[in-house]
DNA sequence: CTGCCATATGTATCCGGTTACATCAAGAAA
DNA sequence: TTTCTTGATGTAACCGGATACATATGGCAG
């Protein structure tokens, strides 16, 4: 591997110098700069970025933790940090938790480790508290996708209130009145806010939400079919199903085909992400769309700000609204 | 931050000694290493990875160059990677190439540039010519889901011959005689080669491929929507379609429903890869599984071991079979 | 009691860069 | 001409660890 000291050896100049061509070419004079940039090109020298990073105390480069990488709602995100970051200079490097609290902790600490100057950790599984006490820690460190009220400035997330309420409003505007939904584990706070900005909606139309016709889901396909099978089978009427995701709308809908129910003419089913499976389904989901990239974008320039230092939050948009996708599965029943 | 020093300043040792309870316990004597590790424990000391890696000049980190992380296929690959490595100690880092070689080339080095002990690599689009260079300069790297003769001990890849050939014995099996096909770009590899191995077997059953009921495709639904309409129009008769991948065979599935064709009544699907769309298709996609998950495990095992001069391949599979996933596109039309 | 060897630990250098500070040359001002 | 300034470059320390080699310590055989 060539080094910089072979490369200032060559040139004719000390080390120092062509370090200086490399990150800050205009203090160095024209004649040498392109001896050096000659000699750099000839031997094909690249700095090495593990030594530029232990001796500027700097990797420009932004970690990332997701739950894992077999799936596009996290593919999303993660694109989103990379395209943001690449355009300001600053690389991404990714680590996945496995969706447990522990991995969660070892890939945040691991990437902190690797000296990244900042990272994006999208945690469902740690508690607040700890949560509070890391942020507090690592004043780089942002929330991908979490709210934490104490630390709400270091947050990047979709509104769930908001799109809870729209889904319901969406919903009755289509006519519907009684509607049952499958919601993710209680235990994560996109389920309470889905449902209680649902809940919000609902109570606008004066409606309230019958405990029979809520379902706990696990954001899973299998979890959908089951909590649907659960809803069909107290027998209480309903005219439309709101799912927290759109796999448990997949289940939801591979329920109803099992008992020739038909999507959209006996129920109306609307999901929640917008992620490829909305598509592909049949007949197409209609769907609450969380603007995954932008998400993930806002949320690396946010932590390239936090490390560089930058002029505050400068009206970075950190908080985003969900939209409705029309497709296929929600008719109008106005009569 | 707290360094190595410190902590051997607190522990009353140098900072070899500390650095050798980290890194050689053994060779400490008992008290000493116990006195270190309550200091280290206490003062929450955790070692620079960067500068370990400086100094030791390896990383024990595995790079992996894919096309896009918002797609489960590479997440899939990602995945097997990751998991292999991590059972040996190692790690995973990613970038991702925008699918331009370019791209390819950038990710390549900038992972090399972070010292990453090996690399594992999806290139689709840099030239047989360049990548031989390549591998023969980086004797770590390995290329995955491509074969390049030169270097095939350095290729990880399912034999896509053998994935096509499958594909033709299936649909034959199943009674089709006038069988159509959605290839791939044929810039690509793997479109030659299912292309090839599709030939091969319908020609086992004497059986030659019309040109007028071949259609080349972009891998992508788009693509596949307009390949079936193409196919259509030419009015050749047939009863079965082979794609070359699952998004082609959701498109051509689209297109026959928009064409009031039933799937898989009057023309059967068969599709290629197995990723999420495919189960999520309305019938459910009957296709030919590429084992992603095991064919990343053997590359990230293949790269570590070329890494740490491990007794060669030993007898690491590095090829890998598809297989047929059946579900509800393709009938039996035996008469 | 010596001498030798194995084990435990320290010393000092190195990894490949960055950067504060010193130095030097040349042009401008006096 | 002298002095100051400014821009270009070099010197050397440093980033946080790893490790080859030197040294010290203790046990055991002779």
């Amino acid at each position: 591997m060539v080094t910089i000291l072979q490369v200032s050896r060559q040139a004719g100049v000390s080390t120092a110098t062509v370090s200086r061509v490399i990150n800050n070419p205009e203090v160095v004079g024209v004649r040498t700069r392109e001896r050096v940039l000659e000699v750099i090109e000839r031997l094909g020298y690249r700095p090495n970025l593990v030594a530029r990073d232990l001796a500027s105390r700097s990797s420009r480069t932004i970690g990332v933790v997701i739950n894992n990488f077999a799936s596009v709602y996290y593919g999303f995100m993660l694109e989103g940090v990379e395209m943001a970051l690449r355009n300001v200079g600053y690389k991404t490097i990714a680590e996945s938790s496995q969706a447990t609290s522990e991995g969660e902790r070892q890939a945040w600490f691991s990437l902190l480790d690797r000296q990244c100057d900042g990272v994006v950790v999208h945690a469902d599984n740690l508690e607040d508290d700890e949560l509070a006490v890391l942020l507090d820690r690592q004043p780089t460190s942002v929330l991908l996708n979490r709210y934490l009220k104490s630390h709400a400035d270091r947050c990047v997330y979709l509104d769930n209130v908001q799109g809870g309420r729209l889904a319901a409003e969406y919903l009755i505007s289509k006519g519907h009145h009684q509607i049952a939904t499958i919601t993710g584990p209680m235990k994560f706070y996109q389920a309470k806010d889905r449902l209680k900005g649902f809940t919000q909606g609902l109570a606008q139309a004066s409606i309230t939400l019958d405990a029979d016709l809520v379902a706990e889901g696990d954001f899973h396909e299998a979890g959908g079919e089951a909590a649907m099978a659960h809803l069909l089978d107290t027998q209480k009427p309903f005219t439309a199903l709101f799912c927290h995701n759109d796999e448990m709308a997949a289940g939801a809908m591979e329920t109803c085909r099992r008992r020739c129910i038909r999507v959209p003419e006996e129920i109306s089913i609307l999901g929640f992400d917008d992620v490829n499976v909305a598509s592909h389904l049949t007949p197409k989901l209609t769907t609450v769309r969380q603007p995954l990239r932008e998400i993930g974008a806002a949320a690396g320039i946010l932590a390239h700000s936090l490390a560089t230092g930058q002029v505050a939050n400068s009206g970075l948009k950190t908080v985003f609204d969900a939209e409705i996708v029309e497709r296929a599965t929600v008719v109008d029943v106005t009569p």
